[in-house]
DNA sequence: TCTCCATTGTTTGTGTACAAACAATTATGA
DNA sequence: TCATAATTGTTTGTACACAAACAATGGAGA
């Protein structure tokens, strides 16, 4: 017998973001050639061209990944020459990274096509609804 | 020397998306007192809920998991006897899974706990708003 | 019927995500 | 100064997420 329980998933804010989120995943591998580059190490990129040399630590936090799964990133970073690391002379706890040459043309590059894996995204909505929506998605981020 | 990229991660849709889900996620776990019980788990439950006994295949469908997550799945709540698993009669292919009576019983005691978990994630937002992010959010997830 | 194709479920491999425990180092306050 | 706490990075373990390959089964059309 079927449950009357009221609860719908569809409607639940979760399960939605949950599906929105693989709906942009999907979008990001479509558009980005490279298909070894994901998502989170696409961010890591984009942020270190932005702040310059950082330790792991504080760039997991600018881009919100905890210690652990920025170790993983930046050791495949660093497996593919993307990124350079070194020990901070002036705290030995920590280890700075900048991207390499080579890492710095990749993302001058990708920053071309992270725009349009952002409008891809938002396609479905009208430029108003997007301003709006972007607005509201921050305030559920903090 | 830094880059001007015009490029800003914290302004991307898919960053946003991410770290919305993170919160929600943050969220479920400290609602929810099981604390073995995870996202896909409990969203399966309350699906089963809904339509009674189906394949794992069309379970995965309802609930956004492709089959290999959906096998994770239903492996860790056979293991704790909240469903219930036969092969299907009509169907050599299919295996048909349904709520145990205990997975009826933490079914109905959950649903509760997922309307809270909705309007917490929500709570930064007016009603008014909450009904129109979720109207936005459902066209971004199709 | 018989061949070809689709569907179902499993397995393997890679990459998030995060808790927990750990060693090394640095900061703080009595 | 010296004991204590906090920070940094790594490792381990569990759970998504999904591509790809696979075996078993079912369906559809020539």
């Amino acid at each position: 017998m079927k449950q009357q329980s009221g609860y719908v998933l569809e409607d639940q804010a979760g399960h939605l973001l949950r599906r929105a989120h693989q709906r942009h995943t999907s979008i990001f591998q479509s558009v980005i050639a490279d298909d070894q580059l994901t998502p989170l190490q696409f961010a890591a990129l984009m942020k270190l061209s932005d702040v310059g040399e950082t330790s792991q630590n504080l760039l997991g936090r600018l881009t919100a990944m905890d210690a652990a799964t920025m170790q993983g990133v930046i050791k495949r970073l660093l497996a593919r020459g993307l990124i350079d690391r070194r020990p901070d002379p002036g705290d030995r706890r920590r280890l700075l990274v900048t991207l390499s040459e080579t890492g710095q043309k990749f993302a001058s590059d990708l920053s071309v096509q992270g725009s349009k894996i952002t409008n891809l995204t938002l396609e479905p909505l009208s430029l108003t609804e997007r301003k709006h929506f972007i607005k509201l998605l921050r305030r559920l981020s903090d």
